[in-house]
DNA sequence: ATTAAAATATACCGATCAGTATATTTTATA
DNA sequence: TATAAAATATACTGATCGGTATATTTTAAT
């Protein structure tokens, strides 16, 4: 990795957080300075503009998440121990998530839905791709007899994110974690007396 | 109602509809202005900031959908009916909040979470709100004998805001109705076999 | 119709915005 | 160690930001 590429990571991952409790519209040129020390002729030297920072950081956002996600499930045998890898995650670094300013998918979902149409392409990929690894592992379940075959996996995907990103938004902005421990709880509880049979 | 009273009711109405889409961090005192068809002067005469205005249009665009559901619970006897207005009515005008940007409660809590203590406490204060509404709903059944007795009414209501709120944050950013379809289908399938007895 | 007050518009403020041309410094190569 | 190239800093641009002082227009009371 040239001097070049190192910062331009080092600059992704100082404004990472600034960009996510802020915002992309709240961020400004100023927070990025300020954010990694450097000056703008630095940060315009690593990328065209504003806007790829933004991109840029929100992928690294959401690769910091789905990089342990995928981890864990991948080192889960059954159908049904990769599918509680999920709520069982989210339980254990809600709090975490909170501090670095919430979920970065619903985070630029929010911001980006009417304003950006770039991120809001990026985002509205990366929950397809979450639905479709959740949906991929109930169908894996059904083959393999794990899970009951009467039931629509497409609908549990869209409840399981459903509910860790309602949960996550709730207890956010309220600060009680009840919302969102109750989202997990209720999560696991689909699994083991829904879909699991 | 004086004409200042009405100027000041019709900037809010005419700039609910930017602020719910642009955020209040994305949203300029041109954009109001262009909404409204008034000058600067006009707004800063009825409006002490810009700040200001944003926590009226919050406020106002709260009520429109509050106002709309308070008065169908009111219209219904059993708290079995009561607590099946929040599902069905969601159900009903989830494409107009869509064209609308969005739940004002879902876009103010994440914009302000980090940014913006007035109006976090302000969205913080509506969910509580709305919290307590169907847990004395859900209380009232359970005294009534419509409902089990052996349930924790926080949780359901917890569970039936955030799978709302979730369905709504996914089916805009991504276009697809299914993720608010299935919230609240799943809303209505817990009210009916695992609230109601 | 006159007049005082209220409401709105005009024209401006300094600050900050994203972005850039150029100078300086740092890095890597010879 | 000398030198070219790459990376970073400085100093600036025009545009837009939120906000305001003041002039004009509109409204309402006499």
């Amino acid at each position: 990795m040239g001097k070049a590429e190192q910062t331009r990571q080092y600059i992704i991952e100082k404004t990472s957080l600034v960009f996510n409790r802020k915002g992309y519209a709240g961020t400004s040129l100023t927070d990025l300075t300020k954010a990694t020390g450097l000056t703008k002729g630095s940060i315009y030297g690593n990328f065209q503009n504003k806007d790829e920072v933004a991109i840029a950081v929100f992928e690294y956002n959401l690769g910091l998440i789905t990089a342990d996600i995928r981890k864990e499930v991948n080192s889960r045998q059954s159908a049904l121990d990769k599918l509680l890898v999920y709520p069982r995650y989210y339980r254990s670094i809600y709090k975490s998530v909170m501090q670095r300013g919430g979920c970065p998918i619903l985070n630029t979902s929010v911001e980006s839905d009417d304003t950006h149409p770039v991120l809001r392409e990026k985002v509205s990929n990366a929950i397809r791709s979450w639905k479709n690894n959740l949906v991929n592992i109930i169908n894996k379940g059904m083959e393999q007899g794990e899970f009951a075959t009467d039931i629509d996996p497409g609908k549990y995907a869209d409840l399981i994110i459903g509910l860790v990103e309602g949960g996550i938004m709730l207890s956010k902005v309220t600060g009680d974690p009840c919302f969102i421990l109750n989202a997990v709880e209720d999560v696991e509880h689909k699994i083991e007396t829904e879909i699991a049979k």
